[in-house]
DNA sequence: AACGTTGCATGCAACGATGCAATATGGATG
DNA sequence: CATCCATATTGCATCGTTGCATGCAACGTT
């Protein structure tokens, strides 16, 4: 293990508090004190002890960001997006994976990386909004998606409905009237697919097309894999649409793919739109029309987020409140913040190639 | 802040040793004191604080993955097998992204994160081989990829000069000729660009055929965008290749969708074979052939390195080695792994569809 | 009755860094 | 020469936890 003050401190020939005052670059210190203290903590390559100072100071600089997949390419994306925003502000982030398990979830949030961290990001997957709301009184938390925590927790989304009813109402726009969906997922308690089909729903409903439940595919996970299977169990029932909405982009690269080996031609007998706007798409062939949340907007205000909350009496570890102090201070009320997205049009539902 | 063990005993009614004890399940302590404790654990929701157990335990449990891009796919899908596997050794697994800068290298090396953690998995980007074995005695420390720490530091890569080979080899065979690279990357130090050039040129002259410098591509980072550009750029130049070999699927992907855009049918004008195997290439159109790498036995043979290391002296933050101890417990020689590729082929090199 | 044994509970110290308050210097002043 | 001040340096206590050693009963054995 490396050196502690207390060796550095012997070496110089100095207590160990002053060896503390060099590192801190407290100014009471005798111009000849600090160069021989700063020779020994060279010498020893003295480096601080990050428990100790976490431990003493209840702030680690430290903060976390928890998401379902890290190889999910929007969530990779994202994640990297919080990466740089977090440098802003002088943090470091730290990414897990829970792959939607719930143990996994509350591991991240009540174990060690959560109390290491000096504040989360979180996008939950199956943890109920009840089971977030019971710590609300740890870390700072904020939400990323579609899950509501009842007004009770920060939190940053796109409004996804409206944003499946643009997309729905893109696809109808071009002529389309047998529009399916892919990524219905009754079993989670998430809210995604919830507010997206939903969305659709009241595109079809507004332009007076019916709805049909053939046409509204579940999948087990939102992988390109489960995409090219709702799409070929479509084309294989015999209810061929004419025009797909995935609910994510790699749904909808899947969905691609299958069309294709099936031997449509997209756009012209079919048009594919996804959700996300994730790299990939925009360089397949043909490349994919999508909803664009605005990802680095979403980054920026939840780390914004993140800093109000840490800039409060900070709740942090290492200080006990003052029990006499005035507690009349109440924490601001959990934010309810709202990201842009837009609808970018490309060749899988626009004309000919160019 | 949460309860510590000092308000849990003195609501139970003991002392905080006691406490400890029943958290940490030691026998020595009778049915009804135990049952007083758990009730006023339960009751004050204790939690351990993990920067006191840290700094008295020196283990956190904590595994670090450091990596230049967390948005890029082949770590991406790294990344989320290095959390499973650590799993399976009980550790939990933190990533953090560098982007390839080496100011941020060091600094997840040397500072909190690099200390609150019992082991680290680094790709370096930047970082010489010297700067890397300078901190040898930190904790235990695994690189990925081509880069090489002469041998003081564990490594765990595939063999990149005999997989590019290979890959040439197999363009080779389908009876091309003026075959193309993609990815050279001179002004860096990690070793990935050097050898798959390596095994490129390697196979050309076992064939007979004469290097071309035209073909050749220089990139500046391992994106799409980077490889549709080297693309645009070969097909512009009147150099016209009939395959050509990417470092990365990522390259490939941007260059195949160069190609198509520049009318040229793959893979009957052009060959196109990537390195890596990420999902996107096997549901592009056409899918990509290329190189994988046995990510999942990297991931795992990684951690084996880790938990080797972990099972000596320990060497953490807490306990400083016994002086009077026989010291003659040479730590193991640095290992070197080799983990398996095999080249995939599918429809970028093959025939038609199907 | 004296002794060792066992089971249970506790006290002390330490991990490394830092806030606070107190001390040791030197020099300037009355 | 005593006094005071400012600057420079230090000791002590503390954060929450756990290793080690000890205390203290009640029990069984000789």
């Amino acid at each position: 293990m490396g050196a502690s003050l207390k060796d550095v401190a012997m070496r110089a020939g100095v207590s160990v508090r002053t060896v503390s005052n060099v590192v801190n670059d407290f100014p009471q210190v005798a111009p000849e004190t600090r160069r021989r203290v700063q020779q020994a903590l060279e010498e020893l390559q003295y480096r601080p002890n990050a428990a100790a100072r976490l431990l003493r100071a209840g702030r680690s600089g430290l903060v976390g960001l928890v998401i379902p997949e890290i190889d999910s390419p929007y969530f990779g994306e994202l994640a990297s997006l919080l990466v740089q925003a977090a440098q802003q502000y002088g943090w470091t982030l730290l990414v897990d994976q829970t792959n939607g398990d719930p143990d996994r979830e509350r591991l991240l949030l009540d174990g060690l990386p959560g109390q290491i961290v000096d504040g989360l990001v979180m996008s939950p997957w199956a943890l109920s909004p009840a089971e977030l709301r019971r710590r609300a009184d740890a870390v700072p938390l904020v939400l990323l998606g579609e899950q509501d925590a009842a007004g009770l927790i920060d939190h940053v989304s796109v409004d996804s409905v409206a944003a499946a009813a643009e997309a729905t109402d893109h696809l109808i726009g071009l002529g389309r009237r047998r529009i399916a969906a892919i990524g219905v997922q009754p079993h989670l308690a998430n809210g995604t697919a919830q507010q997206r089909i939903a969305g659709y729903r009241q595109a079809l409903g507004a332009a007076g097309i019916a709805c049909d439940p053939a046409l509204e595919m579940p999948v087990t996970a939102l992988h390109r894999a489960d995409g090219a299977r709702a799409m070929r169990e479509l084309l294989e029932g015999g209810h061929a649409p004419d025009a797909v909405f995935c609910f994510s982009d790699q749904l909808a690269l899947g969905a691609l793919r299958a069309a294709l080996d099936h031997g449509l031609a997209v756009p012209r007998d079919l048009a594919v739109c996804g959700f996300d706007d994730i790299e990939d798409g925009r360089y397949a062939t043909p490349s994919l029309t999508t909803v664009a949340p605005d990802k680095t907007g979403i980054a920026e205000r939840a780390l914004a987020c993140l800093a109000d909350r840490l800039k409060r009496p900070a709740a942090g570890a290492g200080r006990r409140p003052d029990p006499a102090a005035p507690s009349g201070d109440t924490p601001p009320p959990a934010r309810k913040i709202v990201a842009a997205h837009r609808l970018v049009v490309r060749e899988s539902t626009a004309g000919r190639r160019g």
